[in-house]
DNA sequence: ACACAGAATGCAATCCAGTTGCATTTTTTC
DNA sequence: GAAAAAATGCAACTGGATTGCATTCTGTGT
């Protein structure tokens, strides 16, 4: 999650790994989605890849950075591209529809008690999306 | 959840509910401990409630607004007591124990696309507690 | 005091996303 | 072209969460 970003079509493998059609395919579906998926809406939309496949893919684009993980309301994971034209660490969740839309823009620190090291801030924003309005 | 926050010893108990000693020993529970507890952890320092009673109790807290329920980034649910001295929506997570600090006081809402109606505003921040410091 | 109704509890069974083990296939390297 | 490394697929398992149903408990009305 160190990685400075990586080009969007040739990001790098390291240490012996490679860019398999799988994992590109997933990584185009999860860049073409403007919300965040569960691996059940991925194994939908891509039928030809195993759960077990999906689930190691998953934690490999994560791993490379790719990929960011978050889990909802509903205690199920979801995933979306980190892309550079979204933001990272700010989303909003439908309470409706359950959707998960990535927000751009930086995020405001709240005061912490003394002693604690930040290293992520994340924003969950729950309401009505424009689509359930 | 939309609920106005009730008194903390006597909360009203709507619709033929009641407050009994397991609900209450939960939300004692609950309210002396400084960090959001998982089922699993409240059942070990409560040992006569049974899982699905716990369950419950939990739910029904949740439903009148005097426990907090939230996911961690290990999808496992925590709960900790909605105080009024504590803060509703900023927490702490330990990226090293895992444990859930409740912070005080509401964060900024980030900028959102247009159409998105905002019901709450959760802010997750991680990093190391003083603890693990 | 007794019966009744509604609520709460406990036990068993189920669900689902996530996870791991192992055999097989694919890709890279020598 | 063969060996080694990585990726994939199938099957089984886990752990928290959840539901159904029978039983117990509490409060109310007669």
């Amino acid at each position: 999650m160190s990685n400075p970003p990586s080009p969007s079509d040739a990001p790098a493998t390291p240490t012996g790994t490679r860019l398999t059609p799988a994992r590109q395919a997933v990584l185009t579906h999860l860049r073409a989605s403007a919300a965040a998926l569960t691996q059940p809406e991925l194994l939908a939309a891509l039928p030809r890849l195993d759960r077990v496949t999906l689930y190691r893919t998953l934690d490999w684009l994560v791993a490379q950075g790719l990929v960011h993980r978050l889990v909802g309301d509903d205690r199920v994971g979801r995933f979306h591209a980190a892309d550079a034209d979204r933001g990272g660490d700010a989303h909003f969740q439908c309470q409706h529809c359950g959707r998960i839309l990535c927000l751009a823009g930086p995020v405001p620190v709240p005061a912490l008690p003394p002693g604690c090291t930040v290293a992520q801030v994340e924003v969950v924003v729950r309401g009505r999306c424009p689509d359930c309005s």
